[in-house]
DNA sequence: TTTTGAGTTGTTCGA
DNA sequence: GTCGAACAACTCAAA
C-alpha cells in the first residue's frame, strides 16, 4: 500500500459461533461504535485440522450461513463479509496492515481452546494499541454469574437451576437490534465467497434441520420428549444454538412461556458450560476422582460394533445408525447408547465422547463432555454408578410402536439381525463389580 | 459450625 | 400385579 494513501479507519466484528445478523450482542455493540464495521470470519486451521472428514457437514453449515449473511449484507448495504483461512493472529496482523483499526468486537466463547486463542489475540491487539472487546451473547448467564453464596461454582444442578431462574426474573430478554443498524457496516466492493472446495471440504449429503420453534409442540415437550419416533417431540434446535443461528435469548423467552421442562434443558446447557469453564480438566479426565481407576476395556472390536450400530440391541443400534446417517440422535437414545457403552461394554466415556464429537451436528463440547460423564457416573451430579439402563426395557417403554427402531434397523425382527453382543444380566453384574471394586476410597 | 434435606432421565428383587 | 427398598454411601447447599 502506498504510504501516502490513508488506510481506511474502522472497527472489526469477528463472527465465530454467532452466525446471525439479528439479535447479536457483539455485532450490535460494534455497530453502535463510531467507526464503520468490517465483518469477518476466520476458518481456523487448528479447528479444521481436528476434523477427520473432508465432507464435515458442520463446515458446510457454517459456509452456508456465511453466504446468507453475505447476501443479506450485499442486498441491504452493498457490503460484504470477509472470510479468512488462516490462524487468527496472522489474520489480524494482515488486517492491521490494511486498515486503521480501533477495536475488534466479538462475542465471548467459554471453551478452553477459545479462551486461549482469544487471550493471545487480545494480547497481540493490545501490544499494537488496539483492543479486543468481548460481549456475552451465547448464554443468558456467563460462567461467573450464577455462583453459590460463597462465590464458588455450583456442582449440583437443581440448586444451580433455582438460582438461575431467580436471576432470570429480573432479566431483560429483549433482542439487541443489531439488524436495524447495518448501515454502519463498512462499504466495500462486494466480494464473492470462496467455495467449500477451497477449504478442501466438499458437500455432505446431510440435510440441516430448520430453526423454527413450534410453540404448541413445546407446550407438550414434557410428555413427548422421551419418544424418539416423534419428529417434533423435542425442539431439535441444538445445531442452531451451537452456531448461533438462533438467539439464546429468543429460545429462553419461548421456553419461559411454553415449557418449564425445556427451559431446564437450556439451563443444563449453561450449567455444563459453567462447569467446563471452571474445571477445564473435565474435558479429558473424570470429574470425580473416585472413579479414576475404573479398568475400561480397550476393546476396539466391541467399540466398532457400537459405532456401527451392530450391538444386537435394537434401540441402541437404531440410535447409532441415526447418528451416523443424519448427524443427529434423539436425546433419550443418546442416554441409552452412552450407558450401554460405559456400563455394558465397560468402554471409556471418552471414546464415546469423541465419536459423538465427530458425528453430531449439534456437538457442543461442554454438553457432550458433561453428559457423557453423567452417563458414566463420573461427572458432576451424575447418574449413580449402579443405574444401568436395560436396553430392552427402554425399547418397550419409549418406542412402544417399534416405529423408530424399524425406521433405522429394518431387519431387527428378521434372522439377518445380529445376536446381542453381550448378555444384559452378565454385563450388568460385570459393570457393578468393576465400579464397586475400583472406587477410590476417600482420604 | 453443625445439622439437615436433597440429589435429571433406572432396574431388580422380594414381600 | 404392585410397591417399596436396595443398589451405596456421599456430597452438596443452605439454614
Amino acid at each position: 500500500m502506498n504510504a501516502c494513501q490513508k488506510k481506511p479507519r474502522l472497527n472489526i466484528f469477528w463472527f465465530r459461533r454467532d452466525l446471525r445478523l439479528k439479535d447479536n450482542k457483539g455485532l450490535y455493540e460494534a455497530l453502535m461504535g463510531e467507526m464503520p464495521v468490517l465483518p469477518i470470519f476466520i476458518f481456523d486451521p487448528l479447528i479444521l485440522g481436528r476434523l477427520e472428514n473432508a465432507s464435515d457437514a458442520r463446515v458446510e453449515f457454517i459456509f452456508k450461513k456465511l453466504q446468507e449473511i453475505n447476501e443479506s449484507l450485499q442486498e441491504k448495504q452493498k457490503a460484504s463479509i470477509q472470510i479468512f483461512f488462516d490462524e487468527p493472529l496472522k489474520v489480524f496482523e494482515k488486517l492491521l496492515k490494511e486498515y486503521e483499526i480501533q477495536s475488534v468486537y466479538t462475542n465471548e466463547d467459554y471453551e478452553p481452546y477459545a479462551l486461549l486463542r482469544d487471550g493471545k489475540v487480545q494480547a497481540f491487539l493490545e501490544s499494537k494499541g488496539k483492543s479486543l472487546k468481548r460481549f456475552k451473547d451465547q448464554v443468558i448467564f456467563g460462567p461467573d454469574e450464577v455462583l453459590k453464596s460463597d462465590s464458588t461454582p455450583y456442582l449440583v444442578f437443581t440448586p444451580f437451576s433455582k438460582s438461575w431462574k431467580k436471576k432470570l426474573k429480573s432479566k431483560d430478554l429483549d433482542p439487541h437490534r443489531s439488524e436495524d443498524h447495518l448501515d454502519h457496516v463498512y462499504k466495500q466492493k462486494p466480494t464473492s465467497l470462496q467455495s467449500l472446495k477451497d477449504l478442501s471440504f466438499h458437500k455432505s449429503n446431510i440435510s440441516f434441520p430448520g430453526k423454527s420453534l413450534y410453540k404448541s409442540r413445546l407446550k407438550e415437550y414434557g410428555e413427548t420428549r422421551n419418544f424418539p419416533a416423534l419428529e417434533h417431540g423435542t425442539s431439535r434446535i441444538g445445531l442452531h444454538l451451537r452456531f448461533g443461528t438462533v438467539s439464546v435469548r429468543h429460545c429462553v423467552q419461548v421456553a419461559r412461556e411454553n415449557s418449564k421442562d425445556w427451559l431446564n434443558e437450556l439451563i443444563w446447557r449453561e450449567f455444563f458450560m459453567m462447569i467446563l469453564f471452571h474445571f477445564p480438566h473435565s474435558e479429558n479426565e473424570v470429574f470425580k476422582s473416585t472413579y479414576s481407576k475404573i479398568p475400561w476395556r480397550e476393546d476396539q472390536e466391541d467399540f466398532r460394533r457400537w459405532c456401527e450400530g451392530k450391538t444386537g440391541y435394537p434401540l441402541v443400534d437404531a440410535g447409532m445408525r441415526e447418528l451416523v446417517q443424519t448427524g443427529y440422535m434423539h436425546n433419550r437414545v443418546r442416554m441409552l447408547v452412552a450407558s450401554f457403552l460405559c456400563k455394558h461394554l465397560l468402554i471409556s466415556w471418552k471414546w464415546g465422547e469423541r465419536f459423538f464429537a465427530k458425528h453430531l451436528l449439534d456437538f457442543e463440547l461442554a454438553s457432550n463432555v458433561g453428559n457423557w460423564q453423567w452417563a458414566a457416573g463420573t461427572g458432576v451430579d451424575a447418574a449413580p454408578y449402579f443405574r444401568i439402563f436395560n436396553p430392552s426395557t427402554q425399547f418397550k417403554k419409549f418406542d412402544p410402536d417399534e416405529e423408530y427402531v424399524t425406521q433405522w434397523v429394518p431387519e431387527w425382527k428378521s434372522e439377518k439381525y445380529v445376536e446381542p453382543m453381550v448378555d444384559h444380566e452378565f454385563a450388568r453384574r460385570r459393570a457393578l463389580k468393576a465400579y464397586k471394586e475400583n472406587m477410590e476410597s476417600k482420604k
